[in-house]
DNA sequence: TCCTTTTGTTATACTGTGTAACAATGTTTG
DNA sequence: CAAACATTGTTACACAGTATAACAAAAGGA
């Protein structure tokens, strides 16, 4: 197994062989079933030998989350910015902004989603936007007690991904706009009245 | 293949086989991952020769299916019965009458919700609580169009699933009284009230 | 009991995983 | 540029699991 992040300058033919690995895992998946897609596969369509592939991941799991690592970076701090404005005209933005990045990269999010299948992805997913949500969301840290808090975020996340999901399956219909008004009333409105009122009979 | 349901007297030697192998599986994936379960390890577990699992299903997750769909069709009625008597008093009985169900085939569930990783399971389970939801809870269905039905039963069912493997997942901690407040207020409430503002602004 | 169906036993072809040894190629450093 | 080093490719192999076939043994229904 050769270095990875010890030494700052990473070897140019490593570097090359794991872009290679995961160009042709993310095609692959693209038209495939992730659990049907074996190692050698994804060796013969990067043009690796199959030995390289244990040379530096042990499972296609690992090879599938370095990939989704790289664009989910990229999802939370896009999701993070947006949340961290939580007031009420902004919202809606907020949603429509989201819908319209997934609109971008719709690759990247199918990839995502077929992969939840792999439990493992779908759990750090839900974990990384409860996190973000129960920091940055300003109401939800003000209300409720923990519990109540985490019951929310985690609730956030799932429907987020959920709406998500349902929204690549109807072909990206309706408009981003419109799903920007979805979310803001079904999951951020609903979820902080929802607190609100669950704090006030005391949980 | 031995015929299955045509004739409505099922041999006695296949009701058995086909008991034995559900049973073997059941009790294989409460102890370990389903992907790592193989044919082979079942037909051991039942007792059962390794060919005669191929002379009644094709593959793993069929024979997962099976036993699910026992499951499933329990809980299905129990929350169809539940999601018919939506008066708002009722509805906090409703939430704690799910998860007292939940916390007595615990066993069940968890199978349930580790068995999420095969994609299609999920997928069926969603869509079979989405369609209870549609059909019967008497808000949805005079509020919104289609679109938004189809959007709100399918966050309703997500919710619901994702608050259960929460619970699961916690211990089952707080108490299903407590989660039947939860389940009122974060997911039916909430979801009838942004259906209702939702078509207020006719989406 | 006789006939049918199901199950068990044994053997086999096949695919994919994971490792090993050594040769060939590319990269870096003196 | 050449030597030293790291990575990649080739070939071979052991192993586990899938899926099927043929025939014998056991169980059920008429």
């Amino acid at each position: 197994m050769p270095r990875k992040s010890s030494p700052v300058n990473i070897d140019p033919r490593v570097k090359r062989t794991r872009r290679l690995l995961r160009d042709a895992l993310v095609s692959l998946i693209l038209k495939k079933d992730f659990a049907s897609i074996t190692i050698k596969e994804v060796t013969e369509r990067a043009e690796v030998a199959y030995i390289t592939f244990y040379r530096h991941y042990e499972t296609l799991d690992q090879l599938l989350m370095e990939v989704l690592d790289e664009g989910l970076v990229e999802l939370m701090t896009h999701i993070e910015t947006l949340a961290k404005q939580s007031d009420a005209s902004a919202l809606e933005t907020e949603g429509r902004l989201i819908f319209e990045y997934i609109l971008q990269k719709a690759d990247l999010f199918r990839i995502l989603l077929k992969s939840q299948s792999v439990t493992r992805v779908r759990r750090k997913v839900v974990r990384n936007i409860a996190i973000i949500f129960q920091k940055s969301c300003v109401p939800l840290e003000r209300l409720g007690n923990q519990v109540t808090i985490n019951i929310a975020s985690n609730h956030i996340a799932t429907s987020l991904l959920a709406l998500i999901e349902w929204w690549l399956e109807n072909n990206m219909n309706p408009s981003p706009t419109e799903m920007g008004k979805v979310y803001k009333s079904l999951i951020i409105d609903s979820t902080v009245g929802a607190v609100r009122s669950l704090s006030i009979v005391s949980m």
